[in-house]
DNA sequence: TATTGTTATACTCTATAACTATA
DNA sequence: TATAGTTATAGAGTATAACAATA
């Protein structure tokens, strides 16, 4: 006597799809929100941060950092020409190959990106306040389901 | 006599919390990556794409969509200018107060936000396939929880 | 006086195209 | 010739500060 003739919304496949994908959406502003924050307290644009990120346990090749960040080279090189202009990252000539640059973090961009990644920890914690440990490692289970599917063909 | 002495990785609260928030921020990434990807197909930046989504149920004032936007409202101003040059936009004196001016779609920036909304269906369906409806809706569950709790004081 | 919006200015980020040096 | 990187140029996006109009 409760049965229903159509689907509920929340029971259509295709508004559960946009429902899901609605929050991922939402979340990834709040996301980039929050680093874009504790960038800034360091004086660093998300992208800067990201930049000292990638090269916490790298040295690549300016092309190879390209392709990591999904930008032109000439991209990278303003990028890396920035932060090297403040002293975080210097360019190193590749010995092989001696068209290539590598860029390398200074003492003072470790110090930096090492000082940033421990102040994400407060406000990720606060993010996440409202799960529980069992809830956290689900959401990590599904979202790691979703990020390390093989890319398809 | 498979007792561990010490939490393991996965058991530690802290190494819970932080593989739920590397996801997270892994996660706007690619769903940054993907929103980007479909504006452009629009010829739109991923902001003025998300400038156009905020007017299509609105008609706000230029302070509301600077704040909405995180903005300052020089910043929501140059976004409008430029918006508006394209024939997307339009600015509207407001008439209770006349110091405000209210930021409305035009036809042509309805006609394209509700085409670039449809060209989301794809990639964003692309996205999920790797869970099931029951674990959208799980996936789902979770963001809210997070998205949704009260703004601390 | 306070608020809303615009303008002037400066910097970051990004891309395209032309160039240099090495392979 | 092809590849790695830089430089020149242009445009979007953002902020701060000074300003005009209205409240």
């Amino acid at each position: 006597m409760l049965a229903s003739v159509s689907p509920s919304a929340v029971d259509d496949p295709a508004a559960v799809e946009r429902a899901a994908f609605d929050a991922l959406a939402e979340m990834s502003f709040a996301v980039q929100d929050l680093l874009g924050r504790v960038a800034d307290r360091y004086g660093l644009s998300l992208t800067q941060l990201r930049l000292l990120g990638i090269l916490r346990d790298r040295e690549p090749s300016m092309l190879a950092l390209a392709r990591r960040l999904n930008l032109e080279k000439s991209s990278a090189s303003g990028l890396v020409d920035r932060a090297e202009r403040r002293g975080l990252v210097t360019r190193r000539p590749g010995v092989q190959d001696r068209r290539t640059v590598h860029v390398v973090l200074t003492a003072a961009g470790r110090a930096l990106v090492e000082e940033a990644e421990k102040a994400l920890i407060v406000p990720s914690a606060e993010l996440l306040t409202a799960l529980g440990p069992p809830q956290r490692r689900q959401l990590t289970r599904l979202l790691r389901l979703v990020l390390d599917r093989p890319a398809p063909p």
